[in-house]
DNA sequence: ACTCCTGACCTGTATATACAGGCTTAATTG
DNA sequence: CAATTAAGCCTGTATATACAGGTCAGGAGT
């Protein structure tokens, strides 16, 4: 028949008039029903159109009410927080981990606090990599990791499997939280990322859970020169 | 019946094995049939089920093999962006907005290339604003505004609408794109900010298009003490 | 005048059915 | 023995149908 899903179809004939200004932000779509009277096609093709349209945010509905142009389509606009070590190699340039130190210390206060543990009597596994794109270093990852979710932490060679490699081996995934923000550069960090110190840093801390318990909190220094984040949002 | 729908079950059922490590990344998973026989649901139940998950980027289907566990889920994790004004009243907090400078004006040639002017020989509209967190800076929003879009830019007022709330009326948004960077204030950041010179800022550049041309290119600085971007992966 | 109820319309869910087309394995044919 | 074909599974799409439950307007009853 034709090249689209018919589905895509009546998702480009709602977006078509959103994007041209014919329905404006809280204006009514037609119902299902009309969608089956005007562009002949059923109930069910409509409704598959209009609700992955809410899921990706341009549409809102209301039972019994009916559906409508999302208001603020750019009040949550998505960004891709990914994988330094394969960020690296999309580019096509040259990734390699150097491991800092790896071993098993008390964590300190702040860092008990993301693992729920009142006072830091609990050892855990901690390691600092610095990760270089074609020899100039990118990210210090600085990382926690829960001893009984990954016991062979210490005896991976993390110059050819990065510690997020080896925690999804191990265990599965089953919660990722972000922080970002700015902040200057400690003497360590600056000596590391070879830049000024209180130079500006981009913070990323991401603490993971699995089966249930905190897994690994992991801060990841980035060069404010030489790293960004970047997000696209279309319709 | 039960409280929550079928197709939900059906996701459960598939995200309960994979947290518990019983289906790890790149395994198979039952096929649509196999749960119309293992769970007594209809395929087109289970159908919307897995079709759910791949788009939640959990699962991967090739049509004629199976379904397959997502190889890498930790590999690109949404954060979400948002509007500083919503954030601040969303936190319960007073917001104001303070218009330092709003005017026509030549682009820098760093700003005409966003726009896709070779020389910058029009005028764009600028508008520098500041906006308070409890009487706190919070944010410095530096836009630059293609006229065409919106003629009456100059007339509006800022300190009670925001500069995307009136660009979302006058016209649809199309397309928006983002990138984070750490830097190090400026003098006039620094001052409006009311931070030490040269201390981390958290620097969103925001890029919109609308009805096919560039409307707006913001850059948003934020005081890197104060600000951070959250964002949580769940399964 | 006010309350309550009913009917019309809406979304949300669930099923059975059908056909197209991708992928793999096994049987068939040259 | 090798190349081709057919069968059998898989996902992907599309439809007709059914029922539940939310929402609103207007009419019936008090």
């Amino acid at each position: 028949m034709s090249a689209q899903p018919l589905y895509e179809q009546v998702k480009s004939y709602v977006t078509d008039r959103i994007r041209s200004g014919a329905w404006r932000p809280g204006a009514r779509v037609l119902s299902e029903h009309e969608f089956v009277r005007v562009l002949g096609v059923s109930r069910m093709t409509a409704n598959r159109a209009l609700r992955e349209l809410v899921t990706a945010g341009v549409l809102s509905r209301v039972a019994g009410l009916g559906t409508f142009v999302a208001d603020l389509p750019a009040a949550a606009q998505p960004l891709e927080i990914r994988n330094v070590a394969a960020d690296i190699r999309d580019r096509g340039h040259f990734h390699r981990a150097v491991p800092v130190r790896v071993e098993a210390a008390l964590a300190p206060a702040e860092v008990a606090a993301h693992f729920g543990l009142g006072i830091s009597e609990l050892k855990l596994f901690h390691s600092i990599i610095v990760h270089f794109e074609n020899e100039r270093p990118l990210e210090v990852e600085d990382r926690w990791v829960n001893p009984t979710v990954a016991p062979h932490y210490l005896n991976v060679d993390f110059t050819r499997v990065t510690p997020h490699e080896h925690l999804m081996q191990v265990a599965p995934l089953e919660r990722v939280e972000h922080v970002v923000r700015a902040v200057a550069a400690d003497a360590d960090i600056a000596e590391w990322l070879d830049m000024a110190s209180t130079a500006p840093v981009l913070l990323i801390e991401r603490t993971t859970w699995t089966q249930g318990q905190p897994a690994s909190f992991a801060r990841l220094h980035h060069a404010g020169s030489r790293f960004e984040l970047r997000g696209v949002y279309d319709v």
